[in-house]
DNA sequence: CTGTTAGCGCCTTCAT
DNA sequence: ATGAAGGCGCTAACAG
């Protein structure tokens, strides 16, 4: 059994004393080989174990049944819940999946697509980095013939096949759910101001309170930079503020996670002198305590899935590929526990 | 800028009226070649854009620089630690990283490891599901001359290569810690009976109480099937013992977790009446109120990078296929912040 | 130093 | 219904 090198349709056509090309065909049901032939073969090849050399095969086809994924994070669990719908999709179609992180570094973010391109991957499925300026990559590998579908974090152009999340439902419904409960005093901490999550929050933020006509307090917006230091600077200012909030939407997850433990410490009791809601992306609520009222729900593994299903559009259909396509998924309050 | 087809080897050839092999070896800084055609093959490589077509090497070398992983699931933030480990080691080598999630059926996981084989990956990298009881793809994996090396959840054979945890010193740390702290009844909630990862559990509990010189109390040990309705009964069963435990060492985090909070619910203080300690697999305990006093940490990153490496060294060197290469990483006791 | 030749394994016209 | 021939892009053995 131990063969050291794998059978060959030559080794097959050798036994018979056929010509390869009609191993080749009886390999494949081809309608105009006969039925005893074929049988044969395909014997001869069950015995040698016969198995076609997909290298070959990717080499004439030009073509891979891969494609790459690459995102800044593997062990984040918002990207995992992502990475497992894709592979779903992918495993379904019998494709194969590559892997690669950016850590949000654009050298090393680079050199992944770089290398997806040199393996010839069949279409490429991104979450950019934090840090990424430069989209020379999508010409790049578009040009290359490489179709290239953005998910969750997408660089801000026209043009690019992308799938993001609203972010405003969830803000919309948030706000409303805590006027409806009797606050007034909501605020939100932030992200970054320049990230254009950040921006997309504050909008809908403030979309919401103009919607419940509850006027907009600036000091009621702080930022952090995400850092557990950060976090903790941005809801001590909160609670310093003479007109103390009662309901907090904050970032996200992480965010609130150590601003409602650096709440507890302040001597508030979570859900009651203070309440919370903020962006999922960490999930776990259901085992804390004092979870937050809601959160906002972005769906990572729907995002996975719709853009890998983009990007197997496009694959199979290049026509397709001269108008870009872009879907947004709504973002949804989720209750909790 | 935008070319059909990507440059070719022969292409550059023509251009300069020189031979596809000059070229070849040009590009590749062959020293037999001279510095002048090597400069002039590099400019109008670099103005055709031409870059190697990696299936075509892949097929002439019998090699695809990339190695395939299989994992329970690509979610879970164990194997998520473990896979982004995985990960760096391959980009560290210019290796690329198939990743495919057998969701503990051994028919999705046969099929992807079958998929792999025929993409001709270099080495397989697998915790194998909960399920599985047919190891016959080793020895397929192995004779098409594709190394495997199993890690963390591993099948019971020798002469395979793996890492695994070994899960005895934190247990005897734990129940070390447990004493010292004045406990006595201890008590181990353990998985189902015939998981090796159970019966090692057992086996180190038993061990340690014996190392402890505290009497075994059949009663103590309890199973659960690892849903949060058989953790709620196995926490049930010993909180309605006579001789209530004080300390509780779970399976894992998810086990405890969801125990914690029913003991929480029966009214017991956390930490107080009761004290846990639980193998981790979820990092999350610094963001909950009354976390367990420790967990019992196995390293997941570390055994992916280790797994990794080992499958590297095979791959390098096919000599060292030969005797099977195991290693064991101690689990440790890591106290919670 | 450089060119010629041959072939990796498979598929696909084009003949027969 | 089957064979023969050629080529995908690259490399390497063998000549000069």
């Amino acid at each position: 059994m131990k063969e050291g090198k794998p059978a060959t349709i030559k080794e097959i056509a050798k036994r018979l004393k056929i010509s390869p090309s009609t191993v080749s065909r009886a390999l494949k049901d081809h309608p105009s080989i006969g039925l005893v032939t074929t049988m044969r073969v395909k014997k001869v090849a069950a015995e040698l174990n016969y198995e076609p050399n997909q290298t070959a095969i990717f080499f004439k086809q030009r073509k891979t049944f891969t494609i790459g994924v690459v995102l800044p994070s593997l062990s984040e669990p918002f990207f995992s819940a992502a990475i497992s719908e894709i592979e779903n999709v992918a495993n379904d179609r019998n494709y194969t999946v590559i892997m690669g992180q950016s850590l949000d570094d654009p050298g090393r973010e680079l050199r992944i697509l770089q290398t997806l391109k040199t393996h010839r991957v069949d279409g490429v499925l991104i979450s950019i980095g934090k840090n990424t300026q430069e989209y020379g990559f999508i010409e790049q590998l578009e040009s290359a013939g490489i179709p290239v579908v953005f998910f969750d974090c997408v660089p801000d152009l026209d043009g690019i096949n992308k799938v993001v999340s609203d972010l405003e439902p969830g803000m919309l419904e948030a706000i409303d759910i805590f006027v409806s409960c009797g606050h007034h005093a909501i605020s939100l901490i932030n992200g970054p101001e320049m990230l254009p999550a950040s921006i997309e929050r504050k909008r809908s933020y403030i979309k919401g309170l103009n919607k419940c006509r509850i006027p907009l307090q600036d000091e009621y917006i702080v930022s952090t930079d995400l850092t557990t230091e950060g976090n903790d600077a941005a809801i001590l200012k909160l609670l310093a503020l003479p007109d103390r909030p009662s309901a907090v939407i904050s970032f996200n997850d992480y965010v609130a996670l150590d601003v409602m433990k650096t709440a507890r410490q302040k001597g508030l009791s979570l859900n009651q002198d203070i309440h919370f809601i903020s962006y999922a992306n960490y999930p776990l609520w259901k085992y804390v305590e004092n979870p937050p009222m809601a959160s906002i729900e972005q769906f990572p593994g729907d995002q996975g899935k719709r853009a890998a299903e983009i990007l197997f559009e496009l694959i199979d259909d290049p026509q397709k590929r001269k108008e870009p396509i872009q879907a947004v998924l709504k973002s949804q309050l989720i209750a909790q526990g």
